[in-house]
DNA sequence: TATGAATGAGCCTTCATTCAT
DNA sequence: GATGAATGAAGGCTCATTCAT
């Protein structure tokens, strides 16, 4: 029967429903199809939100991305946090990020496309809020070590699939942070 | 025509034109068909020496694996090289060898959660070698770190996508080595 | 918004949008959305004035149809002109027509035998009107030939077509006509 | 159940039964399901033989010219036959073709296609073949009149749509071809 | 009158896989 | 061992049409 809603709302149902398929069963094995028989949909409405299923994934992954970029900035923002708590915060979100669509951050819509793994956007997003931190770190001589982009890159990818692979003791990941940007250790314990 | 050649070979070349056009083209954009074609065979024949495209895929990964692990054991062997070298080795290997395979490396025959990406595949192996070497440097003071094994595991996967996304310099390499697993300063270089 | 119109204005400017577009893609590539969008009015007023997509079709095709009807209509009406004359100012008309609309002209709605090409309708208006014409041409010995129905015929679509095909020139044509009418040469000219 | 055979036969066979059911509804309205349920066989052995819709319309077309092609070929090689004998059989034999194949002269594959119709295709081709007959009969002064090539194709093109409107009388026929080319009349009889 | 979200049938195409030879 | 014609399920997508508001 045909059930008619708010369009934004409906689009919203079509992101998160293709989401949880692409999470549970990965981008390429989620046809339009089972994402419209999940939302008891004409197939056709799908199309009538997303043109076409790379524009749905990329709606999907900029949704997955802007959620944590606002997560990040918020951190960032705040004036409670000294050098170091945020630093901490920071990783923690990013890390829950990633390791809540490990589906998704495997499989691109058409591979070769533009910015095609989720795990490029995130870490970007991660690394451009990292950075005004680190800057200010190394202000307070903080930070010491070379190539200080190059290792917080490192960092956010290796510690990534770290966590990914079962890793979740956040005291071992403060341990983890702390040699990896050679900071005083136990400082983020 | 009809050429008839000794399994074990045929089965090889079928695996190594299958690995050049994986690497090419992917994974999931190149047809049995088209690795018939290449060979100059038909598509049967490739049915009869792998019962499925996901069987010869995963022929291909486990023969790339096996040529990194065989590289890596061999480093690991010799005698020649102290500490430093080894372990410069291995990641020049290691590095190398992702580098060398991005597209399969990015996607995975039906992403069949069992070790379904080469590269953690790779990495496995890759930290498989490392770990002995490791101890050894433990064992000679050279490495002071807490939770060796995880710090290079990031050290691997995290500089396994800086390698991808084009850090290629030896030297900047080396430092963030030394940085990562607090090596004396200019030890790698 | 919300626009409301009289009835019959509304009903004429889908007809002349849908032609517009019809011309400009072809009647098989314009789709009722489009349409409706390229008046800033909802699908579902197309369909409230006419019940299906050949129905629009069909009344574009009348509309052309008909306004070349009365364009020929009034030229045989008219006292000024002589026999020749007529007959000129008649296949200049058609010829015009013809051209206007080439891609409605190449594909119809859904090739409805009924009179499925406006080429037909076309060419069956143009035959129409030069027949008194040519009755009068008889009466006074202008015209000779056997079969002037047929020689018509093949003129009007013949023509129509090397019309199409890029010639325009209104000297070669006046030639063609006199010849295949077997006109004085030169009467047209 | 399975049925093999010679792939020449299939291909064949496929070309058949397309021109057939493209005569019967037209292009457009013929799927390729459709083409495949007639003959009794999966929808994928058509792309495995044409690799779209499109190249299989082509392949009808040509085969369809081909064959105008070689059947005109063979009229004016002939050396039996006079000038306007030779005129006479080539034009029943364009008629005919013609006329055999309505619905394909209607539409064509994408429409806006290279050689789009195959009636263009058709009468280029008789073109070609009476272009050397014409010539031969204006040297012998058989032919006077102007633009020969453009009444030619308005002979062509206009007697094809009479054809196609039900006039068959090959003496009709005959007085129209000598009329328009203003040849002696009878001379076709 | 007018809206536009929703439908659903159908289209073209791809491709892993099978099987008679 | 080898061939390649044949299968069939599935996928992405389009679009005329409907209907609740």
């Amino acid at each position: 029967m045909r059930v008619t809603k708010d369009p934004e709302t409906r689009r919203q149902e079509i992101i998160e429903t293709a989401a949880e398929l692409f999470e549970k069963k990965g981008i390429r094995k989620t046809s339009i199809t089972e994402i419209a028989k999940t939302l008891c949909v004409a197939k056709g409405l799908v199309y009538y939100y997303f043109s076409s299923k790379d524009e749905l994934v990329t709606a999907v992954i900029e949704q997955l991305a802007q959620s944590l970029d606002a997560a990040l900035a918020e951190i960032v923002a705040r004036d409670d946090l000294d050098f170091y708590s945020r630093l901490k915060a920071i990783f923690n979100f990013y890390f829950h990020a990633i390791q809540s669509h490990p589906r998704v951050l495997t499989v691109s819509p058409n591979d070769p496309a533009a910015f095609s793994l989720l795990r490029d956007r995130l870490s970007h997003i991660a690394f451009y809020h990292v950075h005004d931190v680190l800057n200010n770190g190394m202000k307070q001589n903080l930070i010491t070590i070379k190539h200080p982009q190059h290792m917080l890159r490192i960092l956010i990818n290796g510690l990534g699939d770290l966590y990914i692979n079962g890793v979740h003791d956040p005291k071992v990941h403060a341990t983890l942070i702390e040699q990896t940007l050679n900071l005083e250790p136990g400082c983020l314990t």
